[in-house]
DNA sequence: TTAGGGTTAG
């Protein structure tokens, strides 16, 4: 290198990697330090007295050309100066390179407290906290010099726990620092960082003198603890007492007043911005998208987004995520294209938001890419975020198996990744494979289970019907004191409803808070499914008398109930206030709850004119309601054209072939079933899943339609065909318009027999002492011919027979149904 | 010459 021949007095090995830094600066002023260099090789020692080594640092440390002022301190030998030194290890505490901070320090011969100083600020600045202890327990034990002013505010931040940050604070009052300023404002933060709030005020109270720094620690403190009461109480405080508040203040106040829905100090601190002039300031600005975005407000974030001079990567993840938080993935995707325009390398954060804007868009293409760049980057390896955030999101496409592989893969998996994959099954109607990994999870006695747990769980357990499994994590839930959890509060409401405990349902309701509509939703949707419309209506009144605001949920849960109890007037008086009074446009769910209504309540006019009038296009389920009631009534006319616009919108859904199939069946037209078989054939029928469980000793057993895998198989087959003989000597007649199989008609009998309830049934039968209850929960609808078969079960056994299909609860005894329904 | 307090998270 041409740098080492330039000056033989200097470490070759040091000086040749300085120079190829310095080399890579092509800049004009790296230039003209190489030429004075060059100039001055032939004769290093005379000409080294005409260098104006001053001027050229200054420049270089003014320029941050932090390697050309480092090259000239050792070209000129004057490494050995603690000044320089210090100078250069802070330089590269700045611009970046800490090794190389670290390895000017090491150098240094007589290291002195501001040499110290600088390179446990150097640590501190780039995150790497243990060092940054290890440098000042090192400088502590080996050094004898004496810390000063400088020493403790870098240490104070690194410490790691309590422990450390006490001893630090001994030593602080041992040697009489405690009333620093900045010492002072550390040690706020540091008791306020460890949850001690109360000891970080009452230092705070005993601090003789304060400036902004103190009061922001202060503030800053209560909001890092969620006391947001406290820190707008203090912020007003220092307002009083004339310290104005600078762009710290507002960053810090800012995330508390969207954390606790404070609109109003939120508008105020903007207002404030504007006034003096800090709305320019990037952390500022940030902080202000974050908070807008937590109000939905995303015309505000985008105005603040849009007004900004310089913006960051946290800018960009902001707006971004803004988006994606309040379920608009499209606009959140455009600002990721604009981000790798203005040529901002995505981060980690950046890409758990794209997952979840992947996820709501459905996009299993993009799915692979978030995973492979994450993989690309080893983000998997490090941080546990980014693995839930692309495990949550091939949960979200349905996309289970890469979840669980995903899941599988994670180094380090804590509770949230448990959490992510139960809720991942559950939701993708998975209830059984959701409650094998919760029971998994409880091998591993680390992850503690939390509410996010009890909210993925007890949905499955409710799902499958397992009250007993579901009464225990009821259980664990008053133990771990989150009974008035609102969402746990409300899964459980709904958990009970289910599983048929409409009482403990109802006392469970009004233990929770009802504020907001969430526990208020589940009740009623409960008596809709108990068939309880009256009920429903009588809640809603409540709700409405308590002032808790519905919301579409809401409207869903009540029109469904009233259209399962023909309380048609009710219906139509609910469905209008929801527009008129609180400005809810119905969507698609709510003409599908009216059409079922008017069917339902043999008005067919009514249900084709209100599919007719809608202002969105009607879907399958529109169509569906329509057929259905065309089935209860017999109408085979509107049947066919419904079906037809059904299958437009919806041609692999084998239930609507049966439906249609049924119709025809009904009124003897069996030229119109084949029909409706050989449709279905050619068009190549999407298999449902079918399954019915039931909970026997406290275990749950699922069939599946046609299984033939579960122990006691044979026995249950046996027992179904005895029991089908048996019903057909009082007047059980097979419809075998529900098997859609072409067929012949002992082979339909077989595919009937093997229906998911049935096995179950006669599981549940030969398995319990005669004349005890049975309660089946069946993940789609009960057909027609195995609720006839029910009816017929529930007289020759003497036992009552609960079964809960996907919209109601059976309840059959003494060969009558309790639904009501016409089959 | 060096220090404290600040924005995004599954």
């Amino acid at each position: 290198m041409k740098g080492s021949r330039l000056v033989p007095n200097c470490k070759r090995r040091h000086l040749s990697k300085l120079f190829s830094f310095f080399q890579s600066h092509r800049t004009l002023h790296t230039a003209t330090v190489t030429d004075y260099l060059q100039v001055t090789s032939d004769d290093l020692e005379n000409e080294r007295k005409g260098i104006d080594f001053n001027a050229l640092f200054k420049s270089c440390t003014k320029l941050q050309q932090v390697k050309c002022a480092h090259t000239l301190v050792v070209v000129s030998g004057r490494f050995k100066d603690n000044f320089l030194s210090s100078k250069i290890v802070n330089l590269y505490s700045q611009h970046g390179d800490v090794s190389l901070a670290w390895w000017t320090f090491h150098h240094l011969p007589n290291k002195d407290v501001y040499t110290w100083n600088s390179m446990a600020f150097a640590y501190v600045s780039h995150g790497r906290f243990r060092e940054a202890l290890g440098c000042f327990n090192q400088f502590f034990s080996t050094s004898g010099l004496r810390p000063d002013f400088y020493t403790f505010p870098p240490v104070v931040k690194a410490c790691g726990d309590l422990l450390d940050g006490k001893k630090i604070h001994c030593l602080v009052l041992k040697l009489g620092f405690e009333w620093d300023v900045f010492v002072a404002a550390s040690l706020v933060h540091m008791y306020s960082r460890f949850g001690l709030v109360g000891d970080a005020r009452k230092l705070f109270d005993d601090m003789p003198a304060r400036d902004r720094g103190s009061w922001n620690a202060m503030i800053s403190g209560y909001c890092q603890n969620g006391n947001a009461a406290e820190a707008l109480d203090i912020a007003d405080e220092m307002r009083l007492e004339g310290v104005k508040m600078d762009a710290i203040t507002v960053a810090s106040v800012l995330p508390v007043c969207a954390q606790v829905g404070d609109i109003l100090s939120g508008k105020l601190i903007h207002l404030y911005v504007i006034k003096h002039g800090l709305e320019f300031e990037l952390f500022v600005s940030n902080a202000l998208i974050n908070m807008y975005a937590k109000f939905g407000s995303l015309g505000h974030a985008q105005k603040v987004f849009g007004q900004m001079v310089v913006r960051d990567i946290v800018s960009w993840n902001s707006i971004i995520a803004a988006y994606e938080q309040n379920n608009n993935p499209v606009s959140a995707h455009l600002f990721f294209h604009k981000m790798q325009e203005a040529r901002v390398q995505p981060d980690l954060l950046t890409l758990v938001s794209l997952a979840s804007i992947v996820a709501q868009l459905n996009d299993h293409q993009n799915s692979r890419s978030v995973h492979g760049f994450v993989m690309r980057k080893g983000w998997f390896m490090e941080y546990i975020i980014i693995g839930n955030a692309v495990v949550d999101m091939y949960a979200k496409i349905g996309n289970l198996d890469s979840a669980r592989a995903v899941f599988g893969g994670l180094l380090i998996k804590d509770v949230v990744s448990w959490n992510t994959l139960i809720t991942g099954y559950a939701q993708n109607g998975l209830a059984s494979e959701a409650i094998e990994v919760y029971l998994l999870m409880g091998e591993h006695e680390e992850i503690i289970p939390n509410q996010g747990t009890w909210v993925s769980i007890l949905p499955a357990y409710s799902h499958v019907g397992a009250l007993q499994q579901g009464m225990r994590i009821h259980g664990q839930v008053i133990k771990n004191c989150l009974y008035s959890d609102v969402f746990v509060g409300t899964c459980l409401i709904d958990m009970y409803g289910k599983c048929g405990k409409l009482d403990d349902a109802i006392s469970l309701f009004y233990q929770v808070p009802r504020k907001n509509s969430v526990p208020w939703n589940a009740m009623i949707s409960c008596y809709g499914v108990h068939g309880d419309g009256e009920k429903a209506l009588e809640l809603f009144r409540e709700m409405r008398a308590e002032r808790v605001k519905p919301d579409h949920i809401t409207f869903v849960s009540l029109l469904s109930a009233c259209s399962h109890s023909g309380l048609v007037s009710d219906a139509q008086w609910c469905f209008n206030m929801m527009e008129e009074e609180y400005r809810i446009t119905p969507s698609l769910k709510h003409y599908g709850c009216m059409i079922d209504l008017f069917g339902r309540a043999g008005e067919l006019e009514m249900a084709f004119n209100f599919i007719k009038n809608m202002p969105i296009q009607p879907d399958a389920s529109a169509w569906g309601a329509l057929l259905n009631a065309c089935r209860i009534h017999g109408n085979i006319e509107l049947g066919k054209h419904a079906s037809e616009r059904l299958f437009e919108v919806d041609s692999e859904n084998v239930g609507y072939y049966v439906l249609l199939s049924n119709i025809y069946a009904n009124v003897g037209k069996w030229e119109g079933v084949d029909d409706v078989r050989s449709l279905a054939r050619d068009r190549g029928l999407r298999k449902n899943p079918g399954w019915s469980s039931i909970i026997l000793n406290n275990k749950v057993d699922v069939f599946y339609t046609g299984n033939q895998t579960h122990p006691k198989c044979e026995e249950i087959y046996r027992e179904l065909r005895d029991l089908t003989s048996k019903i057909k000597t009082i007047g059980y007649v097979p419809d075998f318009c529900f098997v859609l199989q072409d067929v012949e008609e002992d082979e339909k009998e077989h595919i009937l027999m093997g229906h998911s309830e049935r096995l179950a049934i006669a599981y549940g039968i030969i398995s319990t002492s005669p004349k005890t209850p049975i309660r089946i929960f069946k993940n789609l609808r009960v057909c027609g011919d195995c609720h006839t078969v029910t009816e017929f079960l529930s007289i020759i056994t003497e036992r009552e027979i609960i079964v809960r299909d996907s919209s109601r609860f059976h309840h059959f005894k003494g060969g009558t149904c309790s639904c009501g329904d016409y089959w």
